[in-house]
DNA sequence: CTTGATGCAAATATTTTGCAGACTC
DNA sequence: GAGTCTGCAAAATATTTGCATCAAG
């Protein structure tokens, strides 16, 4: 962890950037949410640092997913979550009906993102991805 | 097609809705256009109608939504796109860094979509999705 | 004529930006 | 000290809603 965390600072900083409390809030917030919204990061960060501005959060965020340190998704129509990259991976699976999120491996997808990798040279975001849908339940009751 | 338009107007009225000439401007709008915003749509409908108002095409495309005639999309981080439900169905990929959009047929996924079906009993719904990643040339290039 | 639909304006929700002062290195 | 970051306020973007009026059936 000591490294992961050496890492980032030597990488923003190789950038240019500087290391705030501001950013380490904000990537903390993020990792102990595991799916946050804007909204909700600034909240969580305030528990500490009742100061910081939502659009710091913002800024924070983009700087955050240009060092590929999180990723954001879809899940709703809404503000979009943000979660640590490569922390625990997995695609979701939304339910347009009830909203219910499940989550599946993203190995489940290997096959078709590698075809598509050889064929079209195209890499697919699996951070970023999101199946939209019907679950089980409101598939059953015909629900839209 | 005559059939076509029948049925849609029949399952309005059974609906309880009615028939306007703006629901139907901005249905041919959407046929039109292929994949549209609803700004783009607003801006095609008042080439024929030009009173027509912005918060009417958003209500009408909820409506066309529930009554399946029209799906939409995230192309984008800004607003969705809308197309016509069933004309050419594919599945979109979106290179996050140049924009790129390129298209395949929603069978390439008819594996992993009919596992989920079979056992989550979740129904991806392929009109919604979208792939984001990066393209051949900008993978190539290393761009984020 | 009854009730749903539309246009308009205002309200929301989300995200971005300009700028002066604060802080990192 | 130089130059980046932050907080704040205002702007920009996207979408929704209340309501008086209009029009489909």
């Amino acid at each position: 962890m000591a490294a992961e965390v050496d890492d980032w600072h030597t990488r923003l900083r190789a950038r240019g950037y500087r290391l705030t409390p501001q950013r380490q809030l904000v990537l903390e917030a993020v990792a102990r949410l595991g799916h946050a919204t804007p909204e909700a990061i600034v909240h969580e960060v305030r528990q500490t640092a009742s100061g910081v501005n939502i659009s710091t959060v913002y800024r924070t965020l983009d700087l955050l997913e240009e060092l590929d340190l999180v990723s954001h998704a879809h899940l709703s129509h809404g503000a979009p979550t943000y979660h640590v990259t490569g922390v625990d991976p997995h695609v979701h699976l939304v339910c347009g009906a009830c909203g219910a999120i499940l989550e599946i491996s993203p190995e489940r997808l290997a096959g078709i993102v590698g075809e598509l990798r050889a064929e079209l040279g195209f890499t697919v975001d699996m951070e970023h991805l999101t199946l939209a849908g019907r679950c089980a339940e409101c598939t059953a009751a015909g629900r839209r």
